[in-house]
DNA sequence: TTGATATAGTTGGTAGTAGCAACTATTGAG
DNA sequence: CTCAATAGTTGCTACTACCAACTATATCAA
């Protein structure tokens, strides 16, 4: 592990400003856009993982959105009410749920997915061909990074009391 | 503008899907570290903010934020609670705040910015040193062109009253 | 079989996030 | 001076998020 300095890497710091200010805008744009439809942006997450992973338990969907089962848990209910999810019993084990997209639920997410993507195209008229091509591996490379590291709850470098983690 | 079509740009699908990979897990990221601190990570953002931008009235903040201004003043309420941001009087204006983050504010942040830097520069010893380089900037012109799109609330070809979606 | 323990999910409680609408105070224009 | 516009705050509603406590079921052990 990387000793602590004063001084820290500038390359670290300009890619850490670039993505803070990438993910505050999505963020954005996700609210602006997801909102108009029937669903908030973690609703909206919500949907996109049942249908990416399929019908699968209360807790899978909870790691899968990195949300406390109880947060998870309204998120679907929320979702059932408006009929885009249904709650059914899993086959094998009672007390657990099992969880599925209605068809409602799929169109709503592909209408959103598809009106996202096309705002995505949108702005890629702005890059460049050989941008395209990297600005994706570089970001899914990013993401498996961080994810990598995410699973340590608190017990990494920052937070906890004692840290000495690997390298 | 662009006519929608049933068959997406793949590139664009392609994008879209990593970006929204990466907001996710940053945002887990941000909420797991930040919120070891004293604040969470929308009160981050908004000492952020304040001092990126600095001292400001709480309309030139909420902007800055794309939040409503109610949900800003919150914000500021919470964080002049906590001590590291400071309600004074604007200068010119008597209806106005003025918004400065206190010394204990800046200190926050600067150790809590330190902490998410390092996380950065441990999962950039995975991506090679041209991707560095060429990561920060492709993430920066992708930005630019989301935020150059992000004003038009809700006008633009998406969100109106009548979608007729794809099949 | 029965009893201890673990797991899946729900619910209560608290704090914060987010937007809209209504309101107060102040400014600025005519 | 009066009226419209603006800056901020507060009430309201819905949702997000966590922890802790709880119910029901499952599983392991004696």
């Amino acid at each position: 592990m990387k000793l602590r300095s004063n001084r820290q890497d500038p390359d670290a710091v300009e890619l850490y400003d670039a993505v803070a200010a990438l993910v505050r805008v999505y963020q954005f744009r996700d609210r602006d856009k997801i909102c108009c439809h029937d669903v908030s942006v973690t609703q909206c997450y919500g949907l996109e993982a049942l249908i990416r992973i399929g019908p699968c338990t209360l807790n899978q969907l909870a790691a899968e959105l990195y949300l406390d089962k109880s947060t998870a848990s309204r998120v679907v209910t929320t979702l059932e009410r408006k009929k885009y999810v249904a709650r059914r019993d899993h086959p094998e084990d009672a007390r657990a749920a099992w969880l599925a997209v209605t068809p409602s639920g799929r169109s709503l997410y592909e209408a959103i997915k598809c009106e996202l993507v096309e705002e995505q195209a949108d702005l890629m008229i702005d890059l460049g061909p050989e941008a395209r091509r990297g600005a994706t591996t570089l970001i899914r490379r990013l993401t498996a990074s961080v994810a990598a590291r995410s699973g340590v709850t608190c017990a990494s470098s920052s937070c906890a009391p004692a840290p000495v983690t690997v390298g």
